[in-house]
DNA sequence: GCCGTTTTCGGCCCGACTGTTTTCAGTCG
């Protein structure tokens, strides 16, 4: 089986941790981390660019060195220089820098003076009270690493974004509510559109910030406060989700909102871009020498380096930066782009006429509602199914309905569906719903077998993936994506916040390919339209205009689309 | 280790908070 991407990336940030811990050039580890960076927001494998004779130093942050080290991860799955380092430094130590409050110094030091190698020997030690007597040690942090061991052992979670918006957008307008404050936004990763969130960063612009530090510290979802400033305190809420807030002036709000939206690496190019027009760019403005030039609005920072403003979906140093100031951003996908959803459940919690009513008031003209079918179900149920869909036509208040399946592929991906079902659908949704274990083989010749049946159009949520617990499976998405281009059909990107499968690698892949996406609900009820707008968040991390979707398009050239793979 | 429309060498974003520091290193985002 190839090498892929992920184990490359892991490799690189294992080197640059151990790196670290010896000490070394902090550039230089940054160029390990940036390079596993790079790899995993790569939408094509590395072997199949490998073997297409691409030139690895064209990647941003890859250069001889590293081409060559990732080339020999590639090809033989392992890495010497790795190797190396692990005879002088055990891989374990990785393991505790990911404990908070551990850096690669602290690391070090635990390694080299108390031979802790292990999270085990850790705590045994923070018990002994022997890590205060260490140089940069002491009681605190004894006490703070004791409680962070104990907490890792439940695992650090990452929270969905429907959970995130939840909790968030509650405390921004609790927030909001102290006198003199203007916004409170929440940024971070969630304003980027990740798919799932490790933690809130929350802005808030106020003229009063040490009310609204009191207000943040004596809100009744918060379980502890871990730091708090004059500008920026830290806690974590009761249900788990660590919250940053941090505070400054309403004249600041531009260059703040840039700063704590990220992400990290895009922040680094930006500012090092102010460089050298002879500007510093931090949170509070744009400046020129002590002078602020820029900084009220983010648009103003990005003109200040000479930038179009890039969408906050875009900001991960995936090429954006070079994109805009080449003139060459894409326009990305939006909400009011999208005419219909395929794939909306005929049989779910509300009736047929209500959801059709209710994506209507969505903005919506077009619905396919889709009837689950397992491998098993008797086609006089379905056929049933289909009538009561036709005869609700008139009540459904202009809103065209289309006639759908989706049908659960099987673990040996064979669809057979009854030839008088099939001549009444408009579409054909395949999607796996169980048996995710397959091997990476088996589950990509499923869905490509599931692919090849007469009238297959889309293919629902193929890594199966449910946030933030349930990580996709492993498929070939590589060749799924040429299968769906020969075969003409098309990919799903499903909005549930559990799902966002598509990923957005692969929506970009999708895109490369040429093939389009449908960002579909799976709605139930008529309020799970509102998904919708995570599905076009994650279609824009994934790059998408209008044009590479599916479902932006008129009925009429829908159909069309359609009946190419209907025929 | 990467990178360059000033550079193939000498730079590499910037600031807040904590704890242990008697003036700042380490960590974090």
């Amino acid at each position: 089986m190839p090498v892929q991407n992920e184990h490359v990336a892991e490799i690189l940030d294992e080197i640059a941790d151990l790196l670290a811990i010896q000490d070394a050039n902090p550039f230089r580890v940054r160029a390990y981390h940036n390079a596993a960076r790079t790899v995993r927001g790569l939408s094509r494998e590395l072997h199949d660019l490998i073997a297409r004779g691409k030139d690895l130093t064209d990647l941003p942050g890859i250069g001889d060195d590293l081409a060559g080290k990732i080339r020999e991860i590639v090809g033989t799955g392992a890495c010497r220089a790795l190797e190396k380092l692990h005879r002088q430094v055990p891989h374990e130590l990785e393991e505790l820098l990911a404990v908070p409050g551990l850096g690669p110094k602290r690391v070090k030091a635990l390694f080299y003076d108390l031979r802790i190698r292990t999270t085990q020997q850790l705590e045994k030690a923070a018990r002994a009270g022997r890590l205060r007597k260490l140089p940069g040690f002491g009681q605190k942090l004894e006490q703070r690493i004791l409680q962070a061991v104990a907490a890792r052992q439940s695992g650090t979670r990452r929270f969905s974004i429907d959970v995130a918006e939840e909790s968030g957008g509650k405390l921004a307008a609790y927030l909001g509510l102290v006198p003199g404050t203007g916004k409170a936004i929440i940024a971070g990763s969630f304003r980027r559109g990740r798919e799932t969130v490790g933690d809130l960063d929350i802005l808030v612009t106020t003229s009063r910030p040490a009310a609204v530090m009191e207000r943040f510290a004596a809100y009744d979802q918060v379980a502890r406060v871990t730091s708090r400033g004059a500008t920026r305190a830290s806690a974590v809420l009761r249900n788990g989700l660590q919250v940053d807030l941090r505070v400054v002036p309403k004249q600041s709000f531009g260059a703040a909102l840039h700063y704590f939206t990220g992400g990290k690496a895009h922040n680094i190019r930006v500012r090092t871009l102010g460089q050298k027009f002879g500007l510093k760019i931090n949170e509070y403005g744009v400046f020129r020498g002590a002078r602020r030039v820029a900084g009220a609005t983010e648009a103003s920072v990005f003109k200040s380096v000479g930038l179009p403003l890039i969408p906050p979906e875009l900001r991960e140093d995936r090429g954006e930066i070079e994109a805009a100031r080449a003139h060459r951003l894409p326009r990305l996908v939006e909400e009011g782009d999208l005419r219909g959803d395929l794939h909306v459940i005929a049989n779910g919690r509300d009736d047929l006429v209500a959801m059709a009513i209710a994506a209507k008031r969505r903005g919506l003209r077009y619905i396919a509602f889709t009837i689950r079918q397992g491998p098993d179900a008797p086609a006089d149920a379905v056929l049933r199914q289909l009538d009561r869909i036709d005869q609700i036509r008139e009540r459904a208040d202009g809103m065209v309905l289309l006639k759908g399946i989706e049908a659960e592929i099987p673990e040996d991906g064979r669809l057979d569906l009854p030839t008088e079902v099939l001549a009444r659908l408009d579409l054909l949704i395949g999607a796996a719903h169980g048996q995710f274990e397959l091997t990476r083989a088996r589950q990509t010749a499923r869905l490509l077998r599931a692919m090849d049946s007469p009238c297959f159009t889309i293919l629902a949520h193929p890594g199966g993936r449910l946030l933030p617990e349930r990580d996709a499976c492993s498929v070939d998405m590589e060749r799924i994506v040429r299968a769906a281009r020969v075969r003409g059909c098309f990919l799903e990107l499903n909005s549930q916040p559990q799902r966002l499968d598509l990923a957005d690698v692969h929506c970009q892949m999708a895109k490369a390919e040429g093939v389009l996406v449908s960002i579909n609900s799976g709605a139930r009820q008529g309020e799970d339209f509102r998904d919708l707008r995570f599905g076009i968040t994650q279609a824009r991390r994934g790059w998408l205009e209008k044009d590479d979707v599916l479902n932006t398009r008129p009925h009429a050239a829908l159909k069309r689309l359609l009946r190419r793979t209907m025929d």
